[in-house]
DNA sequence: CTATAAGTGTTATGTTATAACATATCAAGT
DNA sequence: ACTTGATATGTTATAACATAACACTTATAG
């Protein structure tokens, strides 16, 4: 069973208010702090549903009168993918802001190889399968990314 | 289903002979060619069951008298990672030669974050999830991987 | 045996990421 | 309030990863 966020039409405005939200009870639950770096980058990459480089987001930042290094972005981005409000795309080197960080879930990217656009695909029979790995091979899993290219709805149709 | 190469001890030498064999026969299936580079490249990353770098493999390239610059290892590697005989480790950065090139599968790679070492899964129900994706998404999917952070047998039990 | 494609090699440069260190801010205890 | 220790922000510098563009060589098909 999956469900896709990403590619379809939707009221963005509360869809990013609600993110934000989130964002800020997440880090009220776990007594951590986001701070005005953090929450603009985590804004920043709400803004469109696209997966931006740090360096794309870094200039953004410097815009909005932050610091204008590496280090900069990279922290920012290294918090929220710890706290699962982001998530980092390997295959595009890139980061996405999560489309559901109150649920706990094993992050699955659908990139379009035509757009580059991608889209989280949120599986929930991704428990069974990695304590099977577990079982087999002794390996003691604590995070798995599942990423999938291929050809989105919107460009399928061309 | 799933079942893990990469951690137990094996025949490490037929092993490789095996991996060869298949490199040659799927070149020689699609009609490709296993250059000397493009061969000891997959020796390279056979030698030890580890991901290398492509920096790493450039290196040992060039003490066999190969050319010295990335081109020479990225290429190499391309041509194996499109032949589906290596496969790249996204989190890592990194190469790592095929166990099962001869079987079509979703590379499910389990990386110890405490070793680095990589073990490969071979993954047998995954067409079932891709085709579900397909269907309720409209993306029409034409790859997938999948990598697991966690601790490895061996690191374990430290 | 030549034309074309495929492969190898180079130089140069672009992109992504982190180490190491200085400064500022916050939060808790006195 | 005031100190202290922990967190966070900022910098410089550099490391690590990757590709574009071009020259030369080797294979293979007509």
């Amino acid at each position: 069973m999956s469900s896709i966020i990403g590619f379809e039409k939707h009221d963005h405005g509360s869809c990013v208010y609600a993110a934000l939200q989130a964002a800020d009870q997440v880090c009220q639950d776990r007594g951590l702090r986001l701070t005005p770096v953090r929450r603009r980058t985590l804004e920043v990459l709400l803004e469109h549903h696209r997966a931006m480089g740090a360096y794309d987001v870094l200039e953004r930042l410097k815009e909005d009168g932050f610091g204008s290094k590496p280090p900069i972005a990279y922290r920012a981005l290294g918090f929220l993918v710890e706290q699962g409000l982001v998530h980092r795309v390997e295959k595009l080197n890139a980061y996405i802001a999560c489309t559901h960080p109150d649920q706990d879930h094993t992050p699955t990217m659908l990139i379009c190889s035509e757009c580059n656009k991608v889209a989280e695909a949120i599986e929930t029979t991704q428990e069974k399968r990695l304590s099977d790995m577990q079982q087999e091979s002794g390996f003691r899993v604590t995070s798995v990314s599942i990423e999938a290219d291929g050809i989105c709805p919107d460009c399928d149709g061309k």
